[in-house]
DNA sequence: GCCAACGTTGGC
DNA sequence: GCCAACGTTGGC
Protein backbone atom coordinates (compact mmCIF):
# COMPACT_ATOMS: atom_id res chain seq x y z
CA UNK A 1 0.00 0.00 0.00
CA UNK A 2 1.54 3.30 -1.28
CA UNK A 3 2.14 6.04 1.56
CA UNK A 4 1.84 10.01 0.34
CA UNK A 5 4.04 12.40 1.60
CA UNK A 6 4.10 16.79 1.84
CA UNK A 7 7.97 17.58 1.45
CA UNK A 8 8.86 21.08 1.86
CA UNK A 9 11.37 22.48 -0.22
CA UNK A 10 12.59 26.41 -0.13
CA UNK A 11 12.59 27.17 -3.12
CA UNK A 12 15.48 29.65 -2.88
CA UNK A 13 17.59 26.21 -2.38
CA UNK A 14 15.87 23.76 -4.90
CA UNK A 15 12.38 25.39 -6.31
CA UNK A 16 10.24 22.61 -8.09
CA UNK A 17 11.31 24.46 -11.73
CA UNK A 18 14.88 23.34 -10.40
CA UNK A 19 13.87 19.47 -9.65
CA UNK A 20 12.05 19.28 -12.98
CA UNK A 21 15.36 21.01 -14.79
CA UNK A 22 17.37 18.24 -13.06
CA UNK A 23 18.32 14.76 -14.88
CA UNK A 24 14.95 12.76 -15.03
CA UNK A 25 13.37 15.41 -12.82
CA UNK A 26 15.16 13.94 -9.75
CA UNK A 27 16.54 15.52 -7.12
CA UNK A 28 18.20 14.19 -3.79
CA UNK A 29 16.06 15.54 -0.53
CA UNK A 30 19.73 16.47 0.80
CA UNK A 31 19.78 18.87 4.07
CA UNK A 32 17.04 17.50 6.43
CA UNK A 33 18.36 17.75 9.88
CA UNK A 34 15.28 16.75 12.30
CA UNK A 35 15.37 13.30 13.53
CA UNK A 36 11.17 12.79 12.60
CA UNK A 37 12.20 14.02 9.04
CA UNK A 38 14.37 11.50 8.88
CA UNK A 39 12.40 8.94 10.19
CA UNK A 40 9.96 9.06 7.63
CA UNK A 41 12.24 8.67 4.98
CA UNK A 42 14.60 6.21 6.39
CA UNK A 43 12.01 4.07 8.00
CA UNK A 44 8.39 4.86 6.53
CA UNK A 45 9.23 5.98 2.76
CA UNK A 46 8.70 3.50 -0.06
CA UNK A 47 9.70 3.73 -3.94
CA UNK A 48 6.44 5.03 -5.35
CA UNK A 49 5.07 6.92 -2.42
CA UNK A 50 3.11 9.97 -3.43
CA UNK A 51 4.76 13.53 -2.99
CA UNK A 52 3.58 16.73 -2.80
CA UNK A 53 6.03 19.08 -3.11
CA UNK A 54 6.28 21.93 -1.12
CA UNK A 55 7.59 25.61 -1.08
CA UNK A 56 8.06 26.59 1.91
CA UNK A 57 9.41 30.59 3.07
CA UNK A 58 8.80 32.27 0.46
CA UNK A 59 6.40 34.99 -0.76
CA UNK A 60 3.44 32.55 -2.03
CA UNK A 61 4.04 29.27 -0.18
CA UNK A 62 1.60 26.07 -1.55
CA UNK A 63 1.79 22.89 -3.00
CA UNK A 64 3.58 23.59 -6.10
CA UNK A 65 3.94 19.59 -7.97
CA UNK A 66 3.24 16.31 -7.84
CA UNK A 67 5.85 13.75 -7.23
CA UNK A 68 6.89 10.39 -6.34
CA UNK A 69 9.45 8.69 -3.89
CA UNK A 70 12.21 7.26 -6.79
CA UNK A 71 14.57 5.84 -4.28
CA UNK A 72 15.77 3.79 -1.24
CA UNK A 73 17.39 5.31 1.45
CA UNK A 74 20.93 6.30 1.49
CA UNK A 75 23.09 8.71 3.34
CA UNK A 76 23.38 12.54 2.52
CA UNK A 77 26.09 13.26 1.06
CA UNK A 78 26.05 16.57 2.31
CA UNK A 79 26.52 15.71 6.26
CA UNK A 80 30.59 14.77 5.44
CA UNK A 81 30.99 17.88 3.33
CA UNK A 82 32.32 20.31 5.13
CA UNK A 83 31.76 23.05 2.57
CA UNK A 84 28.07 22.43 2.86
CA UNK A 85 26.01 24.45 5.44
CA UNK A 86 24.42 21.31 5.97
CA UNK A 87 27.88 19.55 7.71
CA UNK A 88 27.53 17.50 10.25
CA UNK A 89 30.86 17.26 12.21
CA UNK A 90 29.48 14.33 14.40
CA UNK A 91 28.46 12.07 11.66
CA UNK A 92 30.53 9.90 10.93
CA UNK A 93 31.08 7.63 7.52
CA UNK A 94 30.43 3.73 8.92
CA UNK A 95 27.52 5.40 10.73
CA UNK A 96 25.81 8.10 8.81
CA UNK A 97 23.17 9.70 10.96
CA UNK A 98 21.44 11.63 8.26
CA UNK A 99 19.32 9.31 5.54
CA UNK A 100 17.39 10.62 2.86
CA UNK A 101 15.39 9.53 -0.62
CA UNK A 102 15.23 10.99 -3.93
CA UNK A 103 12.47 12.90 -4.81
CA UNK A 104 11.52 12.85 -8.80
CA UNK A 105 8.58 15.39 -9.78
CA UNK A 106 6.23 14.21 -12.19
CA UNK A 107 4.16 17.59 -12.22
CA UNK A 108 4.24 20.55 -11.89
CA UNK A 109 0.63 22.43 -10.91
CA UNK A 110 -0.62 25.60 -10.40
CA UNK A 111 0.75 26.69 -6.86
CA UNK A 112 -2.34 25.70 -4.29
CA UNK A 113 -1.77 28.58 -1.49
CA UNK A 114 -1.85 27.78 2.36
CA UNK A 115 -4.58 30.59 2.11
CA UNK A 116 -6.12 27.77 0.02
CA UNK A 117 -5.61 24.96 1.16
CA UNK A 118 -7.06 26.59 4.48
CA UNK A 119 -10.11 27.18 2.72
CA UNK A 120 -11.03 23.88 1.64
CA UNK A 121 -12.69 22.05 4.96
CA UNK A 122 -11.84 18.83 3.54
CA UNK A 123 -7.93 19.70 4.26
CA UNK A 124 -8.47 21.16 7.71
CA UNK A 125 -6.72 17.91 9.04
CA UNK A 126 -3.67 18.08 7.05
CA UNK A 127 -0.78 18.02 9.54
CA UNK A 128 1.06 20.88 7.61
CA UNK A 129 -2.01 23.41 8.25
CA UNK A 130 -1.68 22.69 12.09
CA UNK A 131 -0.70 25.36 14.07
CA UNK A 132 2.93 25.43 14.94
CA UNK A 133 3.96 22.96 12.33
CA UNK A 134 7.80 23.09 11.53
CA UNK A 135 8.55 19.27 10.18
CA UNK A 136 9.58 19.76 6.58
CA UNK A 137 7.97 16.28 6.18
CA UNK A 138 4.86 15.24 7.24
CA UNK A 139 2.81 12.19 6.13
CA UNK A 140 -0.56 12.75 4.00
CA UNK A 141 -3.84 10.92 4.53
CA UNK A 142 -5.20 9.52 1.45
CA UNK A 143 -8.46 11.06 1.70
CA UNK A 144 -6.13 14.54 0.92
CA UNK A 145 -4.00 13.33 -1.67
CA UNK A 146 -7.49 12.46 -3.07
CA UNK A 147 -8.58 15.82 -2.44
CA UNK A 148 -6.10 17.97 -3.74
CA UNK A 149 -4.39 15.64 -6.73
CA UNK A 150 -7.92 13.49 -8.01
CA UNK A 151 -7.50 9.80 -8.05
CA UNK A 152 -4.98 7.94 -6.98
C1' DG B 1 12.27 41.93 10.71
C1' DC B 2 9.10 39.95 14.08
C1' DC B 3 7.76 36.34 16.79
C1' DA B 4 5.15 31.94 18.01
C1' DA B 5 6.09 27.33 18.22
C1' DC B 6 8.92 23.75 18.64
C1' DG B 7 13.45 20.95 18.86
C1' DT B 8 17.97 20.49 20.92
C1' DT B 9 21.50 21.21 24.26
C1' DG B 10 23.62 21.12 28.50
C1' DG B 11 23.92 22.16 33.52
C1' DC B 12 22.35 20.28 37.53
C1' DG C 1 15.34 13.23 34.11
C1' DC C 2 14.17 18.13 34.48
C1' DC C 3 14.01 22.39 32.40
C1' DA C 4 15.99 26.97 31.10
C1' DA C 5 18.42 28.80 27.43
C1' DC C 6 19.19 28.83 22.93
C1' DG C 7 18.57 27.91 17.93
C1' DT C 8 15.57 27.10 13.98
C1' DT C 9 11.42 27.13 11.19
C1' DG C 10 8.36 29.50 8.62
C1' DG C 11 4.27 32.48 8.11
C1' DC C 12 3.30 37.10 8.13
Amino acid sequence: MKNYWLMKSEPSEVSVDDAIAAPKSTVAWTGVRNYQARNYMRDLMRVDDGVLFYHSSCAEPGIVGIGRVASTPYPDPTQFDKKSHYYDAGSKKEEPRWQLVDVQVLKKIPNITLPELRARPELAAMLVLKKGNRLSITPVEPKHWKAIVGKS
